[in-house]
DNA sequence: CGCTGCATTGAAATATCTCAATCAATGTGG
DNA sequence: CCACATTGATTGAGATATTTCAATGCAGCG
């Protein structure tokens, strides 16, 4: 069965030849598993392995002084967590397990020889590591232009629109379970803040709680407009609807 | 003369070799100047081009509905601007100069070639790209965690530390002059609070302002401890004195 | 049953914003 | 050289958003 069959999905741009495929497959050594709130790897630590993940949601976080965590991304199925860790070496931030996550584990002596091999993979992979960067982008529009409500918006938003891409959407129910304090983390808020918040989001019928971070969306739209959410910097297809393509398959490997 | 001869000094891990210094000055076709506060290119543009900074600073922004500005990310000499056009193909941001800027053209056909004929420049190029994607997270860490003192000093902060690596810095006066407002869109605040944030940071003796938006640093240890910053994330050679330099040199173009 | 972790609520404190006004420096046209 | 407009910095006062602290509720679990 294949582990990565969602790298890059409905990225059009950057989607992948059957060849690659089989190569990036071919780099996993191994798939470990983690545990709920696990931590995968420490700031400052050096890395010399990437983890692709293949099922579960991971946690990208900077802690302050008092050990407060600020989250600096999510990542969800069909993302590398830490595919910078490649040219950096070292992660300068902390990345942890939302639920129980399974993942794929790629040397990072397997990448520079992926990288050798096809320059359109090399590609690809840089892509990938950009694609978290133009979500950093957004993540700090959001926190310094939104309101609470809107910052909380703007991050369904974009959890929803990245399912969406790889097929793990249904259209009613987020399909990652945050605490509310996972949302104040992302958000820069309080907990007691962004319960509130919530709070008023459904009060307006804009969604519905559930138990245990379970969230049902009854107002996409509305969402949407209050987190003023446009969701071209996730460089999915339909934004490139104009382009040429010109590298789109897998046949430039040399 | 070289223009590219500040790009990525300081970072010893991915420092060029000579042959590669030269290869990246070939790939620049000419270069432009821009006027104070002039656009370079706006959000959604398809480029073909990356611009790397001779001389100057640029401002990288979102916008939100009203138009009013979140700033996302600065660039100095040394930095490419939009390196990550490259990969991307479109600009998810807009950038615009600060004051009067000198940029050299690199088309990306033509970097495109310096990938294809050194994997260590590529490397290189890469981690240009991924080190504002690290800067990214620590913006967000700024806006999330800090308060309008704090984040002002964070920032400050981090302007400082990265001229050190090219050296621009002297030691007292901030090298970039940047409106109250820009720190306001840079910090998530209103230009009103962000001038009563540095008359309070002035107040306390921290620093010292000058027309024009020129800043002396009296005490860069208090701007450190309020701005609650680690030089870590701009990985500088001091941060790396344990490492193998494995890839050091340009030795390596096949 | 009695924990424990998280959600929820209330009330008061604080940070930040908004609006409106003033000030200082600079540039422009006459 | 003066009158005037422009731009950015500064200040005050009141409104709003968010935090803090403390308490309560509620469900799962050994």
């Amino acid at each position: 069965m294949l582990h990565t069959k969602l790298f890059l999905q409905g990225r059009l741009r950057h989607e992948l030849g059957t060849r690659e495929k089989v190569w990036l497959e071919e780099a996993i050594k191994r798939t470990i598993r983690l545990k709920p709130r696990e931590t995968l790897v420490e700031r400052g630590t050096r890395v010399e392995h990437s983890y692709y993940i293949i099922e579960g949601t991971v946690l990208r976080h900077l802690d302050d002084r008092n050990g407060e965590r600020q989250l600096v991304g999510l990542n969800f199925p069909g993302d590398f967590v830490d595919l910078h860790g490649f040219p950096m070496k070292r992660l300068d931030h902390s990345t942890a397990a939302l639920g129980h996550v399974h993942l794929a584990e790629v040397p990072h002596s397997a990448i520079a020889e992926l990288v050798d091999r096809s320059g359109h993979l090399a590609r690809a992979l840089w892509f990938s590591t950009l694609l978290d960067a133009a979500m950093h982008r957004e993540w700090i529009f959001r926190l310094g232009r939104l309101n609470a409500e809107g910052r909380i918006a703007h991050l369904i938003c974009e959890i929803v629109e990245r399912h969406k891409f790889v097929g793990l959407y249904d259209g009613h129910n987020l399909p990652v379970q945050l605490l509310q304090r996972d949302y104040a983390e992302a958000c820069g808020i309080t907990p007691v803040h962004a319960n509130r918040s919530f709070r008023n989001l459904k009060d307006r019928g804009i969604l519905e709680l559930g138990g245990d971070g379970r969230i049902e969306i009854l107002n996409e739209a509305e969402l949407k407009r209050l987190g003023e959410f446009r969701g071209d910097y996730l460089y999915g297809e339909g934004d490139l609807a104009l382009d040429s393509f010109e590298d789109r398959d897998g046949g430039a490997a040399r």
